[in-house]
DNA sequence: GCAAAAGTGTTCTAGGTACACCCATGT
DNA sequence: ACATGGGTGTACCTAGAACACTTTTGC
């Protein structure tokens, strides 16, 4: 028993990870297996441990959740209505993260709760106030398309233009002209021809790319 | 007395309030008169209650401290460093303010405290992990600046483009070209001629422009 | 009449957009 | 040989940057 002279509100993490898969946006979602909302889809989080920093918490999460380490997340904001929580006041920090196509196997269902990747497009009906912490994270990430290499975070370590094309036309949601892709993305600082080819299908190789991923996002324009 | 299972961590607003006083941005801090940090500058703030919102809370500080409301207050980051308070586990939500130029006499010393506006030039030693704060609150502004109106909500109720120009160039830390600026920010939404002009000198009258202040800001280009 | 800030257009430049064909491979 | 995605250059257009003089007032 902890007490308090004063009523303490707990803390939370929930994150909303996103990834890429059959050309849709997804978020990984899990089905409550307690009350309240038990049976219904919520975001990955738990509680912050009391020593623990609050990104921390949040990679905690996501390793629990999805097995991956090492991937681009960033604060989102924090929700903190009164009642948002119907057990206790909860104030919830809520985190985006950015998992790489290619590392999204590991292993989508850690605990006895079931985790499902959900595509964006067409997402149940989530528990507490996380529709609008989805909400808010696509809008971050829609707007972080236009000024930030943050769309190299979905690629793995080796990736095609073509490949890294889909995946802009994917979020934005429109086809993009190739000639001028090419020569935008090859300006930004970070991407590199690795003189590698790939083939993979009938018709000719493709060059092979990488980025220097820092963890960090790089500004341009 | 309240008691928990498990400990749980008190939590925080402490607020960036910004204004723009003889041609410097300026932050307003509060002397810290118990420990820790004794004597030193600190920004205003203090504990949310068990049943008020984030928001509530930080804009209850604001009052407290200023006498203002109705003026630009945003969300800006959550701190919550196991040991960023000698004290106990504490997690600050940090928000921002902006407040017009005008409306900063109200009474920046409201308790026993000392409120002071401070030069973002020269701070002093801030307590806690206050400096961090004021930095990325700095760095949030100035990025806004480039892409949404939020300097509009330093202004008066009634300004000249003149002024405007001057708080711009204030933030910007450069001198901007008269004929440019003017083409530039007459095209936003919600700038509006009045019609009346203001004779302060020896030259000729400036026009007066209002700004629709909804409260929010609108993004451009 | 002179000092001081308000007010006003045009030219130039760079970055973004639109657009069509050849290349290397698998079947 | 043909289908498939990879790879490349130029012309146009628009938004931002550079730039100088006239106007209205107070003294």
């Amino acid at each position: 028993m902890y007490h308090y002279d004063y009523p303490h509100p707990a803390i939370t993490t929930d994150i909303v990870i996103f990834t890429l898969a059959e050309n849709e946006l997804k978020v990984l979602l899990i089905e409550r297996s307690n009350e309240p909302y038990k049976g219904r889809w919520a975001l990955p989080g738990g509680f912050v441990d009391i020593d623990e920093d609050l990104e921390s918490a949040a990679l905690r999460e996501l390793k629990e959740e999805t097995g991956v380490t090492g991937i681009y997340l960033e604060q989102l904001y924090t929700f903190g209505k009164p009642n948002r929580d119907p057990r206790e006041r909860v104030i919830s920090v809520a985190y985006y993260a950015l998992v790489p196509i290619d590392k999204l196997h590991i292993k989508p269902d850690s605990d006895a709760s079931k985790a499902e990747w959900h595509a964006c497009s067409s997402l149940p009906d989530l528990a507490f106030d996380h529709p609008q912490i989805v909400s808010l994270a696509r809008d971050r990430l829609a707007a972080k398309m236009d000024y930030s290499t943050i769309a190299l975070h979905f690629m793995p370590d080796k990736f095609t233009l073509g490949e890294l094309q889909r995946v802009y036309e994917t979020i934005k949601g429109t086809p993009l002209d190739k000639r001028n892709f090419r020569k935008r993305v090859l300006t930004f600082n970070g991407i590199n021809d690795t003189g590698e080819k790939r083939r993979d299908g009938k018709h000719r190789p493709a060059r092979l790319y990488t980025f220097n991923t820092t963890g960090t996002i790089e500004f341009i324009k």
